[in-house]
DNA sequence: TTCTCGTGTCATAGT
DNA sequence: AAACTATGACACGAG
């Protein structure tokens, strides 16, 4: 297995790493991060809290003081740490995502710029240090943080003028020209036809190289100003805001694509050619004539002519639009969501200020990405993509994009509304139309100047189609209520779990920690203080940091007094009838071994208390004794019983060579041994059967938090697909108009109007226009008239 | 009294 | 083989 993991993930690493040279972008959370738990285990390992932590090599290595080395709160420990980090990175905008950049990279050895900003999570590749200046920190977060950032920083323009050197900017001026002739043919190029698909996009290579232009700029002027430029730029970022980054990204190349360029332009020529071939799929039945099967040039003409402004998304060439772009940048957006979900919750104002910094740079920006550049406003969780990069919708973002965790039941609905205005926008653009309530109101037969013998068809079927979607949404807008109150309740969950006692904090005493260190429990052979005393063995738990303190200490037995290592074994529900103990005061809650109270506690407590100190707070836990002894475990009173030298927590969580040495260092008898050992194993299989619940409890909030997604999945698809079905009725309504308007202006020879209850249009490949009869019965009268060809224009 | 829940323990399989 | 971990099953006490 573990050759198997190297091997693959070496692999893929390769694998990875040519794609990303060769321009297309590999977004390695993708892969792990879906269905695919074998692969993410095989290459991340098995999720912490499958794993058998070396609790004893960790507590040597991390920081993880606080924590008993066995405690099941170690994975909570990392937890904390992980997402704390992220917390500190929230105002950065920061999508952790593991992806791989690579540069092809002429080094010169004269310009090796030490390395800017901040390590990214992908992995950079060697050179990558030399690569990122100052001003690449732009760069750097957003891959990181752009969501659809562009993890390739391939540039063209740098390409452009230097062909080959493409590190990013840093080196682009002192190492231009320096690569020319390292470049293969190959390269030149792979560089040649990015560059043209990026024509082909409606992007000029000079777009490309504003940030070049920019840092140019700077440098050239390295005056006070630039260098607050720069400033700025570091803290837009900082605010979440990525500038360079942030621009759409060419889903396959991986390269910025300038802000005028929507980067929804192939979503929309997707969604058109969606609805085109849906609307294929769904009405085939005897509407040919008023529909027509889009093919090739036609639909160029329409939507280079009706759209120039989304031209280079509805340019719909020859070959379908791959929707791995959409994909990417939905899967990225829904990223950037969930993130955008936590601030909401708790960090409201400061994305809001992070919108605000993005007015202050007419850069593309984070919330630019989306199309939001306008807005600085907080992004609403439920935003979709579809209307994300329409400017037009802007007025709509005060009111979408307000936090409104507390009408989560609106979001869904508000959420849809603004997903048809989008697609509203498109279809209108398109067609000239400006009647937006079309798309939100049942169809209205807005063809009412059709000619009468038009057949307008009531299409039951779309009816009944609809009709279903919107009771499964309404349903689902349900689910989904039902999915944020499960969110809340895990939520809740969980802080009730982080506040179960098991805290950190809760089993240390503010007394001393370091005075744990004395809690030698060797003090069985003390029959000094009480008849419970000799009755059973002093045991008192100490922590496995302890143990070299202690082992010096062991056989130094002093006054023992058990009341201390009787109260740390107690439960909480006993420590609450001893609030008056100042050593207990801090601690509540806590019914759990793993953080043993011993170690808040003294177990030698006539070590840090004077004699005198000792009177009143000594009787008072004399009288409580009983109480506690009632509490210890049986293994604890076993083990007092058979006089064990030593604590319950040392014979536990020792590692097996200091146990075996502790064994061996005191002369115990054979039921001495036998009892050490059974408590060995019975602690230890009691924290496994803790460890083993805590798992179960996690797995089924993850299944439930797994379902709740799909949910909103399901909901989101159904909502596109409802959308889809709207835009697939307009475009159809849009094409019988068209078509009786034809038919009202087609004569033939004799000047004769052609019927369009006997005729139909049928389209070519090439564009031209045939007209065809409808049944045989037309066909013959048909031949009469010889079949008319025109070139239909499409515009409107 | 019964039920539920949390916890400890045992047996056993797997690592 | 030993040590350790994971987990199902059961018992027990508290609420």
């Amino acid at each position: 297995m573990l050759y198997l993991k190297k091997y693959f993930t070496e692999g893929l690493i390769q694998f990875t790493i040519l794609l990303s040279l060769i321009g297309v972008r590999v977004d390695v959370d993708t892969y792990l991060s879906n269905q695919l738990p074998p692969l993410r285990e095989i290459i991340l390992g098995p999720s912490s809290a499958y794993t058998q932590t070396q609790f004893h090599n960790l507590r040597n290595t991390l920081d993880g003081y606080g924590i008993h080395p066995k405690s099941v709160d170690l994975d909570q420990f990392f937890t904390t740490r992980r997402l704390l980090n992220e917390v500190r990175q929230l105002d950065r905008l920061s999508v952790p995502s593991s992806e791989l950049n690579t540069w092809l990279v002429h080094r010169d050895s004269e310009t090796v710029v030490s390395a800017g900003g901040q390590s990214s999570p992908g992995i950079t590749l060697d050179n990558g240090a030399g690569l990122e200046d100052i001003n690449n920190i732009d760069a750097t977060p957003a891959m990181r943080g752009g969501g659809g950032a562009p993890e390739s920083t391939y540039d063209l323009n740098a390409a452009d003028s230097s062909l080959g050197a493409v590190a990013p900017e840093g080196n682009q001026e002192q190492g231009s020209g320096g690569g020319n002739d390292d470049l293969t043919k190959e390269d030149i190029d792979l560089i040649d036809i990015l560059w043209r698909q990026d024509i082909d996009l409606g992007a000029g290579r000079e777009v490309f190289s504003y940030s070049n232009r920019q840092k140019d700029t700077e440098e050239e002027k390295p005056n006070p100003q630039d260098s607050k430029d720069v400033n700025d730029e570091q803290e837009s970022w900082r605010n979440g805001i990525n500038l360079q980054g942030s621009q759409p990204v060419d889903g396959e190349t991986g390269e910025s694509i300038p802000e005028q360029l929507p980067v929804l332009g192939s979503q929309t020529s997707l969604s058109l050619q969606e609805c085109l071939r849906l609307l294929e799929a769904t009405f085939p039945f005897g509407e040919e004539a008023e529909f027509p099967v889009p093919v090739g040039n036609q639909e160029v003409s329409i939507s280079n002519e009706e759209v120039p402004s989304t031209s280079q998304g509805l340019t719909l060439a020859p070959q379908m639009p791959t929707a791995e772009p959409q994909l990417d940048l939905e899967q990225q957006w829904q990223d950037i969501m969930a993130i955008m979900e936590l601030q909401a919750m708790d960090v409201n104002n400061s994305a809001s200020n992070s919108g605000n910094a993005s007015n202050d740079t007419a850069e593309p920006t984070a919330a630019g990405t989306f199309g939001l550049s306008e807005n600085p406003t907080p992004i609403n969780q439920d935003v979709s993509l579809h209307q994300a990069s329409l400017p037009s919708c802007s007025q709509d973002f005060p009111q979408i994009f307000r936090p409104q965790l507390d009408s989560v039941s609106v979001t869904p609905r508000t959420s849809m509304l603004r997903l048809s205005s989008g697609n509203s926008t498109n279809i209108n653009s398109t067609f000239g139309a400006t009647n937006l309530t079309g798309v939100f109101l049942p169809p209205i037969n807005s063809s009412s100047n059709n000619v009468t013998s038009t057949p307008n068809l009531p299409d039951p079927f779309t009816t009944l189609l609809e009709e279903s979607m919107l009771d499964e949404i309404s349903l689902l807008d349900l689910a989904m209520e039902e999915g944020f109150s499960q969110a809340q309740a895990s939520q809740l969950e969980e802080e009730l779990d982080s506040d179960s006692g098991l805290s950190l904090d809760s089993s240390r005493s503010p007394a001393s920690p370091s005075s744990s260190e004395t809690s030698c429990s060797s003090a069985a052979s003390s029959s000094s203080t009480s008849a419970n005393f000799s009755e059973e063995g002093a045991v008192g738990y100490s922590t496995d940091s302890e143990a070299a303190a202690v082992e010096t200490e062991e056989g130094a037995v002093g006054g023992y007094q058990p009341e201390y290592s009787k109260l740390c074994r107690m439960s909480f529900q006993d420590l609450s009838q001893f609030n008056g103990l100042p050593q207990l005061d801090g601690i509540s809650h806590n019914h759990t071994y793993n953080v043993p109270l011993s170690s808040s506690f003294p177990e030698h407590p006539d070590l840090l208390l004077s004699a005198g100190k000792k009177t009143s707070r000594d009787k008072k836990l004399q009288a409580s004794q009983d109480l506690l002894d009632k509490h210890a475990s049986r293994d604890e009173r076993r083990a007092r019983a058979m006089k064990i030298p030593f604590s319950n927590e040392k014979i536990v969580n020792l590692p097996v060579e200091e146990f075996n040495e502790l064994l061996a260092k005191h002369h115990l008898s054979e039921a001495q041994l036998a009892l050490i050992r059974d408590i060995r194993r019975r602690g230890k299989n009691k924290m496994a059967a803790q460890n083993c619940r805590k798992r179960k409890l996690e797995t089924i909030i993850n299944l439930e938090q797994g379902v709740q997604d799909l949910r909103r999945d399901k909901a989101r698809l159904l909502k596109e697909k409802m959308e889809f079905i709207r835009s697939i009725r307009q475009l159809k309504q849009k094409m019988q108009s068209l078509c009786q308007e034809v038919f009202s202006q087609l004569r033939d020879e004799e000047g004769r109007p052609f019927p369009p209850s006997e005729y139909c249009l049928q389209y070519g490949a090439d564009g031209s226009v045939l007209i065809a009869p409808r049944s045989g019965a037309a066909a013959t009268q048909q031949q009469s008239r010889k079949p008319e060809k025109k070139q239909k224009d499409k515009k409107k």
